[in-house]
DNA sequence: TTTTTTATGGAACAAATATTTCAAAAATGA
DNA sequence: TCATTTTTGAAATATTTGTTCCATAAAAAA
């Protein structure tokens, strides 16, 4: 070896190595300190580049690079990365790292609730992070409506069953199409274009609902949806689709963003409809 | 030019990128397909991986990666990960500092969103703080019971729902206790005592449920609950009780992490009943 | 100053990664 | 059904990317 790497183990986690090289500076050679200062400066760059763009943005070789990372105790460069690129994927997630950095100081368990939490807080601050158009839309064109038709089942079900206490208390007419099957798609087809099916539905996607979904269109009568991705088969035929996707924990998806999503879309569709009284 | 690709510039967002995918998604082979639900579930995995580990995870052949890349038009494989790429520098955080915080409510203009899932956040950080030895317990009582009755009205409606679907999928014996009250209360009646009454309740507590928890009580029948206070009256009546607060926003309080703590709790029910067999 | 050590940049090298090719399989249409 | 087109996976290839090596320059010690 001829770089003097740093004998103990370098540092897993970004914030660790940050914490490394505020202390240990002034003693590095001044090559890489300028290296330490663009790597805290912009973490994004060491995350997402190649060794070539980096280091000549840095102002420095590439040999320069990868001297920086053994002497941090890294295996090369590429090693380095990866925690910048670790802190990337976490970033808009602070739940995520702290739960990474809590597994690090006690490495035994983690206790369930916690990964649950983790989970659910990750998807509820992706969630945040969408755009807000969709859902004007969506809860203007409930509020709107004269009747609201709510359906989904399955893992969906929750969700639909508080959708309907939501707008059932914020004085808006809403009905909860639950039963056979094939009642429901009677129902269905009852449906007025001056009303409104709101439709719940997550991968695997239920072809009950689905067929609710076709039914309406078919019809021109307003869908507004929520579904975990924008190729889901509902999704495809209305006009209005939300969107939240949960992460599986223990082989289960949660709700808890869904949940927020919902509460959202009625509260908001409850103030343009007593608006418009 | 082998690859038959898209005659039009590739989308250089990742927000266009999503509308191609969706509007092309059916007309697209199997394997890519595939790839479509992978890349719009996974974008960071896509922005931070290489072909190999990506094309893996997604269960196709590096070579449909880059034929995946090349049918939207793009140079190849690089050339389309660079905007997933992009969509992580730029995806900032506004708000999921906040989210942390607790109770602060900045003035300005938040969008409803926002304030929602910053208290849906907070919620969940709560919860996540708490002991897990009652949750424990209470997933413990559950896999041992013969039958878990659920019962919940109103705004705790959601929450037995779920529950039911979960401890259904986990292949345990659940019986969700609907309909009239005289009814319920009558079932109610005739649970055994090696099972179990699960009752989700939040203030104003329903006189309905509440009923129930003395029946099962009086009865010996054991009483899991979940409840938004240890002062709540199902509280008091029954051994283990798990304990939710969630915030109020706009005259409404939500369900996510009340969700979460359901979820956690019939997973770890299902974990010990799984074991037992 | 001279000697020794340390730091630096560039070129050669090795490893990995993306891309292309091609034959086989599957799907489609007649 | 058979012929034709499309899709797919595995191997070969080309390219990029990271790493090592070494000569030179700078700094530190003598």
């Amino acid at each position: 070896m001829k770089e003097k790497a740093s004998k103990q183990q370098p540092p897993r986690v970004f914030s660790l190595l940050k914490l490394w090289l505020q202390e240990h500076y002034l003693s590095l050679p001044k090559r890489l300190q300028s290296v330490a200062v663009y790597a805290l400066h912009h973490p994004d760059m060491m995350a997402l580049n190649t060794i070539a763009v980096i280091s000549e943005q840095a102002g420095v070789t590439p040999s320069t690079m990868i001297r920086f990372a053994k002497s941090l105790g890294y295996k090369g460069f590429s090693d380095m990365q990866i925690v910048f690129q670790e802190s990337m994927r976490h970033m808009p997630q602070p739940y995520a790292a702290r739960i990474h950095d809590l597994g690090e100081q006690m490495p035994g368990e983690i206790s369930a609730l916690q990964r649950f939490a983790a989970a659910a807080g990750n998807a509820i601050n992706k969630l945040a992070q969408t755009d807000d158009q969709s859902l004007l839309q969506a809860s203007r064109k409930l509020a709107e409506a004269h009747t609201i038709y709510i359906a989904g089942q399955g893992r969906a079900a929750p969700v639909s069953t508080y959708l309907h206490y939501l707008l059932i208390k914020m004085e808006m007419q809403a009905v909860l199409l639950e039963g056979m099957p094939v009642m429901v798609a009677d129902k269905a087809r009852l449906i007025k274009r001056n009303e409104v099916l709101l439709a719940v539905s997550f991968s695997p996607y239920t072809a009950n609902t689905r067929e609710l979904v076709d039914i309406c269109a078919n019809r021109q009568v307003p869908v507004v949806s929520i579904t975990d991705s924008t190729l889901s088969p509902i999704a495809r035929r209305d006009a209005m689709h939300l969107e939240v996707l949960e992460k599986e924990v223990s082989g289960f998806r949660g709700l808890s963003a869904t949940m927020c999503l919902a509460q959202c879309l009625a509260v908001e569709a409850g103030k343009y409809h007593s608006n418009m009284d």
